[in-house]
RNA sequence: GCCCCUGUGGCGGAAUUGGUAGACGCGCUCGACUCAAAAUCGAGUUCCGCAAGGAGUGCCGGUUCGAUUCCGGCCGGGGGCACCA
């Protein structure tokens, strides 16, 4: 019996079985219980990273407890394989992006083996091959018939330097998310998806998804925006370009008779035509779309308006007319792209009015008193009733709302409407490493979708990377071709989908992938939905919500029965590092800091980054250490929802803890210990297993990986201590099948080691029997005045007399009471009796 | 600006519904083994104090027999959204 594990060698040796057997295929025909158990599937940039390495442990540690508590587990690996670094590597090192691409996933696959992650390797996908991507042609071809995908000329967010489309989501700070460029308005062609049609649900049932954090339905929700209000028409004075009014939207309906002016968007059609006319307003207008849009710059920027000299009426006086200007922070798509300025109770609107002197009227009082309050600096938005305002005067501001809205109905220049933040889903990307979109344009017909036995479209293989752009664009024959409809002459769609749409539904894949279909119905239904999906919390948004959308638009047109895609969602922390930098600021690796001569300063612990050169590797780390130690430590010490300081000490001690399971089986092993038979002598060691068998099983169920390690550690300390006994033999074995989930090769060294038939990673999870989980005897907690004073021992389920007589006999508190009765005696049975003096 | 989360030893963090604060790990100290080191094992480790004892979960206050936990107000840290009408 070897005195230490030794990883190298055993590592590869139970992996090599585990797949030899097909051990963590999911079966998906048995009577058992199913368990879907996915972790973001990752993109294939070169090497696994600790982030992934944590992700996808966490994962496994649920995948393997739930096998070993009977259930038929779906634990899939795949790649989210499109998307630009392919490209931009294609450019720098003049490589296929394909090539590039699919080398990559060989050596990621290889180091996620090496970890040992029961993924079921059958179901493995890259999105980037036509066996994933055709398909996606297929749903995409259904949600255009179902009318859920539409065409439309649009003011997009271009990146000049990946010359592509972005969607909101990717512009972060007026910058494209992965060049880092300011962004440019362009007007393209451009393909949508109607999420906007689902916006409604998709907020309603976040309020079901209880098993989702409650921060990532809070960014949702927000996302979404829904903002519910009064869209009313203003006619104007004098008829522009043939328009005798516009629309505008407000959510504070009762504050109308506050308002001051009407404004209206720089890209706005009515002030478009105004400025025909107008070179000062033209002027006004180009200087608007200048402006930065960044946080900060918004933040500073100046409220500025141009007044047209036209006014607007009042709806509900037609003798009121009130200016109209063009103002800069009027957004065209959002609401109606114009607003009614209410100065006294909106923050903004009173900068903008005490700018250009317009009237500031109250029409909202907290309090009968502060009626005649005029309004200030601030605006007031709080609650109230309303002043100043004919028939609404008295009104709570609610009901005003309300009162506001159905007398516009009434009289038609108004109706109550919801508007939302949410936009549709620009797909279009002017890329190469993307899914083809399945549509012909035909001279005659317009766009034709690609028929369905012409799927996949195939992404060509001979392209030039040498100038930017889209290579589709310029590639000389790909894009020609016979219309489908008409047979004319017709040309493809040269852009890709964007690369969130192949992950809106690889899950689904995953759970059913014939050949001739994206997924079989029923089959997917039965997996379906994922019952715990692990990612990064970058994914709050975008993935997250496109994944619904996309699963709820399936439902609506009848291809899959499923609401939510993911039932329970855990959002990991990051893992992070010491940063250093020497004293020209550059800044160093670990090693190279170590090893640096001159001074240096630590900076903080930041995320694991290539630009901050803070990174540690995992393959050497695993070759150092063995799987085992690198997965123990991932799950060890921070909350998983919590950043993880990567330490070396921290991976020694993982490594120490892995070897003193070892040398418990090992020492077990060796005395023959695996045929104690008959009950335990050691009823205390026997209460100490059970407990830990219902905390690690309910910490392991809570996620709470960290809880589940101090549990075993605590039972290994209670091992170590304890004499040999038939209880103390049962109990290593107890521990070995506990931890198999964390650390399953040592588990498996040490069941092999311990005789036992069979692969653990196959055998039953341990169950605690309940009548060891009551302790016999209870420490109670002597309080006197609250203070803690003594402890004292007695029977579990002692009587609340025998308890106070006990206290009051304890000669700590006979001291403190000095001879006095307490006046009042607090007994909690089984913990605590409070005397009060 | 709006919204959310968070604050516990030297460090990461535990603490069922309010009921013995600091489990477990890291680090550190002392000791054993060793020619020595590594590894391993044992003891200790919230702070002040020789001790008895006292203080203590960001700060101030409240509710309670009893508050890390509940409430109010501050302060610090982190995150999300943002000219959203």
């Amino acid at each position: 019996m070897a005195a230490r594990f030794n990883p190298l060698e055993a590592d590869a040796r139970w992996q090599k079985l585990w797949e030899e057997k097909g051990t963590f295929h999911a079966a998906g025909d048995s009577a058992r219980p199913r368990a879907y158990v996915l972790e973001m599937f990752p993109y294939p940039s070169g090497r696994i990273h600790m982030g992934h390495v944590r992700n996808y442990t966490m994962g496994d540690v649920l995948a393997r407890y739930r096998r070993m508590n009977g259930f038929d587990v779906l634990h899939p690996m795949g790649w989210d394989a499109f998307g630009m670094p392919a490209e931009n590597a294609a450019m720098e090192k003049r490589v296929h992006p394909g090539l590039w691409t699919r080398s990559n996933i060989e050596t990621m696959r290889a180091q996620l083996k090496r970890l040992g992650f029961a993924f079921d390797w059958s179901r493995e996908i890259a999105t980037c091959e036509p066996s994933f991507y055709g398909h996606e042609q297929a749903l995409f071809l259904d949600l255009y018939e179902a009318g859920l995908v539409y065409r439309k000329q649009s003011e997009v967010n271009w990146d000049p330097v990946d010359l592509t489309v972005l969607a909101n989501e990717q512009v972060i700070d007026g910058r494209g998310w992965r060049s880092g460029a300011m962004v440019e308005r362009r007007k393209l062609n451009q393909w949508f998806l109607k999420i906007t049609d689902f916006a409604d649900e998709l907020l309603d049932g976040l309020g079901r998804l209880d098993q989702w954090p409650d921060k990532v339905r809070l960014m949702q929700e927000n996302w979404i925006g829904k903002s519910q209000g009064l869209r009313f028409r203003f006619d104007l004075t004098e008829p522009v370009a043939g328009e005798t009014g516009f629309g505008v939207f407000t959510t504070r309906p009762d504050t109308i008779f506050g308002a001051s002016f009407a404004a209206i968007s720089p890209d706005h059609p009515i002030a478009l035509a105004l400025a025909e006319q107008n070179e000062a307003l033209a002027a006004f207008i180009a200087e608007c779309k200048q402006g930065g849009t960044t946080a900060a710059e918004l933040e500073t920027a100046e409220k500025n308006g141009f007044d047209t000299g036209i006014r607007v009426v009042h709806p509900l006086d037609p003798d009121w007319t009130l200016p109209l200007y063009v103002a800069n922070f009027v957004l065209m798509d959002y609401g109606a792209g114009a607003i009614f300025g209410c100065p006294a109770h909106d923050q903004r609107d009173l900068d903008f009015a005490r700018k250009y002197g317009l009237p500031v009227t109250r029409v909202v009082a907290p309090s009968p008193e502060e009626a005649a309050e005029p309004i200030r600096d601030e605006a007031y938005a709080g609650p109230g009733r309303l002043v100043n305002s004919r028939f609404l005067d008295g009104l709570d501001a609610e009901d005003a709302i309300r009162e506001v809205i159905s007398r516009a109905e009434a009289e038609g220049w108004g109706e109550g409407t919801t508007v939302w933040r949410l936009r549709d889903w620009g797909v279009s990307r002017q890329r190469y490493w993307g899914t083809p979109i399945p549509i012909v344009h035909c001279e005659a017909c317009g766009p034709v979708p690609v028929a369905r036995e012409q799927l996949p479209v195939l992404l060509p293989e001979d392209i030039d990377f040498e100038t930017p752009g889209n290579p589709l664009d310029r590639h000389t024959d790909w894009a020609h071709l016979a219309c489908p409809s008409c047979g004319g002459p017709a040309r493809r769609e040269t852009d890709t989908l964007d690369t969130f749409v192949d992950s809106s539904w690889y899950f689904i894949r995953f759970a059913s992938q014939p050949a001739d279909a994206p997924f079989d119905r029923s089959e997917a239904e039965r997996w379906l939905p994922v019952d715990q999906y692990i990612g990064g919390v970058e994914h709050a948004i975008l993935h997250l919500l496109y994944a619904r959308f996309w699963t709820r638009a399936l439902k609506r047109i009848g291809k899959l029965d499923v609401e939510e895609p993911f039932k329970g969602l855990f959002t990991q922390g990051m893992v992070t590092h010491l940063t250093y930098q020497d004293a020209e600021g550059r800044w160093l690796t670990p090693e190279e800091a170590e090893a640096h001569p001159g001074p240096l300063t630590r900076g903080r612990i930041e995320k694991m980054s290539k630009s901050k050169r803070n990174t540690v590797d995992p393959e050497p780390i695993v070759d150092q250490y063995g799987a085992d130690a690198v997965r123990w430590f991932m799950l060890s010490d921070s909350p998983p929802e919590r950043d993880l300081e990567w330490s070396e000490a921290g991976i020694q001690g993982s490594w120490r803890f892995v070897q003193r399971i070892w040398r418990l089986a090992a020492e077990e092993a060796e005395r023959g210990g695996s045929t104690w038979l008959g009950d335990g002598d050691d009823l205390a060691l026997d209460r100490k297993v059970h407990r830990t068998i219902a905390a690690v099983g309910a910490n392991i169920e809570a996620l709470a990986f960290n809880k589940a390690i101090a549990n075993l550690y605590e039972l290994t300390n209670a091992l170590e201590k304890a004499p040999a006994s038939p209880s103390r033999s049962r109990a290593v074995e107890t521990l070995i099948r506990l931890a198999a989930p964390m650390v399953p090769h040592l588990a498996e060294e040490a069941w092999a080691a311990l005789g036992r038939e069979g692969l653990i990673a196959e055998a039953e999870w341990p169950v605690a029997d309940p009548g060891l989980l009551v302790e016999e005897q209870v420490t109670i907690a002597v309080q006197v005045n609250g203070k803690l004073r003594d402890t004292l021992t007695a029977p579990k389920g002692a009587a609340r007399e025998t308890l106070e007589e006990m206290a009051l006999a304890s000669e700590k508190v006979v001291r403190i009471l000095e001879g006095r009765p307490p006046r009042k005696v607090i007994v909690v049975p089984d913990r605590l009796v409070n005397l009060v003096a």
